[in-house]
Order: C-alpha cells, then sequence, then structure tokens
DNA sequence: CTTTCTGCAAACGATTTGCAGCAGC
DNA sequence: GCTGCTGCAAATCGTTTGCAGAAAG
C-alpha cells in the first residue's frame, strides 16, 4: 500500500509525467516479486512502453511500439493483466474496440482523461486540488445511498485536436 | 437536437425518477418517426423497461424484465442500437462483462452513476450544481490541450449496500 | 535444476449481421 | 401490399486459455 515513489503531480507542470524510469522499474521489480513473480523481458518492455507512452494504450499501440521486441499478443494481454493484479497497471476501458492501459495512479499520480469520441484517443488531464476536494464531499452523498466509495473516475469527452481538422 | 419535454433535475429530489410514461413514449415516437423508423412492439417494450429500471440495465437484465415478450437477443440489441442512433438511448461501459443502455440525458436529466466494483451494478446519482458547475469551468483547461469537450463522465466507484455485506 | 514465462493455436463470449418470414401502417 | 422489423443461426473480434518448449534464478 505504503510507497515511496509516489509522484505527486503540483498541476503546474503542464508536460506528460516525469516519471523517473530507474526508480520506476525499481518499483516494479520490487511488486513482482513480492507476488513471487519475476520481472521478465516481456514485462519489462510492456512497462517502458507505457511509461513512454504518457496515456492509456491500446494493445496493437503497446506491441506496435515495442517493435522488435517480437511479444506475442497473447502474452502482452497475460503480461498487462498481471501487472494489473500486483497494482502496477490499470486498466482503462473506453468503450471503443479495445481497452486501454495505463501505469497505475501509485505511480504516476492521480489523474483524469481526456477522451476523444472520434478516434478514441486518451490523454491524462489533472484537475486542480478544489474540485478534486470537491469530489471528496460527493463521497458522503454516495454512502447515503448505500454505496462505500473507493474512487472516482472523471473523463472530459471531446474531439481531439487531429480529428477537428477532419471536419 | 430541441426537444420540449426535456425533463430537468433541480438535484433536491432524491427519488429516482419520475419521468412520465406517457410523454416519454410520445417523444420516443416522434424521434424514431422523424428517423422514419417505426416504433414497434419490441422497442416500445425495451423503453419501458429502461423507463422502469431507473438505472443503466445490462442485456439480460432487460430480457429478464420483458419477460414474455419473447424478444430475441438479438432483436434487443437490434433496438438498443437504433435508440442510441436515434438520441433517445445511451450506451454506458461498465468495463464488466456486459455493456450497459440506459434511457439518453435528453429524457431522464443529466446525472452521473455509483458503479459497484464487485457485482457491476450502476445506480443513477446527481450531484449539486456548484459541482456541475465546476466542471464547466474544466472545459477551458481541456481546450487549452487542443481537445473541444462536448460532454463529460464522472463515476464513483465502490461496493453497493449488497455487496458490502458479502465481505 | 526447478519454477515461471512465452508463443502458438484453439477457445470464449459479448455483440453484430445475413436472411427469410412476420408485422406495422 | 409495401417496407421495415424480428427471430434464428452463423459470423466477428477483442480477449483469454491450454499446452509444450524456452528462460529466469
Amino acid at each position: 500500500m505504503s510507497e515511496g515513489s509516489v509522484v505527486v503531480m503540483d498541476g503546474s507542470d503542464p508536460s506528460p509525467d516525469p516519471v523517473d524510469l530507474e526508480d520506476l522499474h525499481v518499483t516494479v521489480g520490487r511488486r513482482l516479486r513480492a507476488a513471487s513473480m519475476r520481472y521478465s523481458r516481456s514485462r519489462f518492455s510492456v512497462v517502458e512502453v507505457l511509461a513512454a507512452g504518457g496515456r492509456p494504450l491500446t494493445l496493437p499501440e503497446i506491441l506496435a511500439a515495442g517493435h522488435g521486441s517480437g511479444l506475442a499478443q497473447s502474452s502482452a494481454y497475460r503480461n498487462l493483466g498481471e501487472l494489473v493484479e500486483v497494482g502496477v497497471v490499470r486498466r482503462v476501458e473506453s468503450g471503443y474496440e479495445h481497452s486501454r492501459f495505463e501505469l497505475h495512479e501509485s505511480l504516476t499520480g492521480h489523474h483524469h482523461h481526456l477522451v476523444c469520441i472520434e478516434c478514441g484517443r486518451v490523454d491524462d488531464f489533472e484537475v486542480p486540488d478544489e474540485f478534486e476536494a470537491g469530489i471528496e464531499g460527493l463521497v458522503g452523498e454516495a454512502a447515503a445511498r448505500g454505496f462505500r466509495i473507493e474512487s472516482h473516475r472523471f473523463d472530459m469527452l471531446g474531439r481531439c485536436s487531429t480529428c477537428q481538422e477532419k471536419v
């Protein structure tokens, strides 16, 4: 649960995610070993690709990015599933043809998504602290409905710059 | 696009959705006819089930609720797809085994979802106006990232009352 | 060496679709 | 009576899984 290398975003940095690769791999290796799993070459490659992507990627994107690594589709899916289980990867259902995968928030920091309703592309998006605080306030309201809230998901849907041009 | 029977929620009513069935069917019939489609018995039944559900339902749930109507699975899917196209139904991807379907927000009012991470159940959830206002403020920020926002999606994830007991 | 991975190919399962007969208007 | 809708069964397609050989430690 506790993790020393959590990256805290301050909202003032517009660049993707300066996650330190060194730390990242150390942390991932630790989490895998804790589950008596190996940090194999293909798992390493998947993590590397996700870190470089800086946004949720589909399986085809992951395979293409790891070009030459010759990773089989089934292995990639299997790796992703395992990484999800040890809390290194998070699966993002975009509702388009493919699921998307990104590094877990414990590694990249809490954020939300900008989803293109045209091409399905998903970008990361951080919101002001006061907004997040407002969300916390809603948790109590949900409790009144019998729900015990663990997390939330906030997406803004629209058209990315590329797809706006196509109109 | 414009529609006279849009239901506006004021956020003070905790009950599900007092959508008037009469109005609902009239509106749906109008939208279908506008697309030169018929308001067939099975489409009617699907709309009725969704209205009664008051929350996003899966296809199995829809078929079960319309018991006796003998609606074929493929027809239900086809009806739902058509209703989505004419703006009567909205598809909600829960990320669990089945997609879910609910009446379009133009018929039920804008709302969000409480999602049970255990059983996949989804309940409707309305947030205070000031919260929605805060969301609008984020649209401009997204624009700075090249995205033109059309809508948003906010889900709170947790465990429903039934699934809390199972622990 | 032993245990855990990987690739391959087959299996799955939710959703979609072609087609011939039925229903709405 | 047309035209559009429905059920049935087959096809899709992203994702999962069984298995035999290949790596990790």
